[in-house]
DNA sequence: ACCTGAACACCGTTCAAGT
DNA sequence: ACCTGAACACCGTTCAAGT
């Protein structure tokens, strides 16, 4: 905290595009969204404020560059063979960048879409053109995967990182799960019905069976016509 | 603006948590979630600043009373006969109310679940009870159902609202198709073939079709077990 | 071309003070 | 119980000035 002054002589003054994203990356992990200032980011990369806004146009920007540098192109490279397990491939790549960088999900979310988010709508859906000939079943189970995904890793990225608590990850799901125990019964019959549902959650298997009741939609689809 | 004297003599100065809501909500009508303040929303209610704090903890719970008040418990008490119709009609709501307010959809997708996302997860859940006996299943569907409905609603809204400028909606619509048709056919073939497809995007058709595939999805998986 | 740091116009939140 | 308004500790963004 002190010792900011003069550790390294002035090998390189430069202030790369690479380091200000890992360091945004960072600071996002470890203070979450409200974490990542110009200011914080500025003092971590040792140089002056408005540093960053001469390299990134403006915050969300900044927020572009993290998301990019979490979620790399290569990344989403998968062929497991069959276009569904390609599918479930990608997704789980998704699920598990959320999960460790419990920012991801909200910025992924967060119209409009990104070169990211494009990305991921391009590498599912060249699996799903094999699935089905029809361009209007192609769109709507690509968007209703990509949503899903998004959407479910969000929910369950937020219930994991409460491990750092007293309880422990399993601790707070049922501690959740607990919660919907009390509801009103009369007023919340199928959310009760739900608590010890619930415990499953937030693991691989129970996201990737959301995966395969789309791809069953689709299939099903197919069928009729 | 000058006028904000003593217009009304003091028929009651009360402040009601009711009028703190339906304010927040023209403000974030009229000029998207940044409109929002506290500072606004007390000058716009003819009151000092810190005010609102004293009705409502801090700006989440604002947010909250806005959400609440734009899609009431009422909205989601549909019963259209089968399961399948009240969840479309369920669906419909939400869009048509994440369509009227375009902050409605991050606002819901955001974490924690709020009062309002549980209950429309309540509300689609029961009808899921009647079409599958497995909770494994009811939770994969309902909470599947409802990722889509938040998400691609969002999407949707977004565009919808470019209607303001100078095109039109069709036209906004035409102009993202464009854009995916300039991509490059080695890097975004999958994307680039849904150009035209992008057009019908938008419509309440478009968005039933990805609910009517999730429900597929359930009623293959029942079949096969 | 790249970096500095002060300045501007905000923001949410708190809180003593009034009625 | 309800409202006021000043004060605090921030924030993103801009921009003249340096190297």
């Amino acid at each position: 905290m002190g010792d900011a002054s003069v550790a390294e002589p002035s090998e390189s003054r430069a202030v790369p595009r690479d380091r200000i994203a890992a360091a945004a990356v960072e600071l996002l992990d470890a203070h979450g969204e409200s974490g990542l200032t110009f200011r914080a980011l500025a003092r971590r990369l040792q140089t002056g404020p408005g540093v960053i806004q001469w390299h990134l146009a403006n915050k969300a920007g900044l927020l572009q560059a993290a998301t990019a540098a979490v979620l790399p192109d290569a990344m989403l490279d998968e062929d497991a063979g069959t276009p569904r397990e390609t599918i479930r491939a990608i997704a789980v790549d998704v699920y598990d960048a959320i999960d460790a960088h419990p920012w991801l999900g909200a910025q992924l979310a967060k119209p409009p879409w990104q070169d990211t988010m494009l990305r991921i709508f391009e590498h599912i859906g060249r699996s799903i053109q094999a699935l089905t000939p029809q361009f209007a079943a192609q769109f709507s189970a690509t968007s209703t995967l990509l949503n899903y995904i998004i959407g479910a890793g969000s929910q369950q990225a937020r219930t994991s990182r409460s491990e750092t608590a007293t309880t422990g990850r399993a601790g707070a799901l049922a501690a959740l799960s607990a919660q919907w125990e009390c509801l009103n019964p009369q007023e919340w019959p199928f959310t009760r019905s739900m608590a010890t549902q619930l415990r499953s959650h937030g693991d691989r298997d129970e996201f990737l069976a959301g995966v395969d009741l789309i791809l069953d939609g689709l299939n099903a689809t197919r069928r009729e016509e």
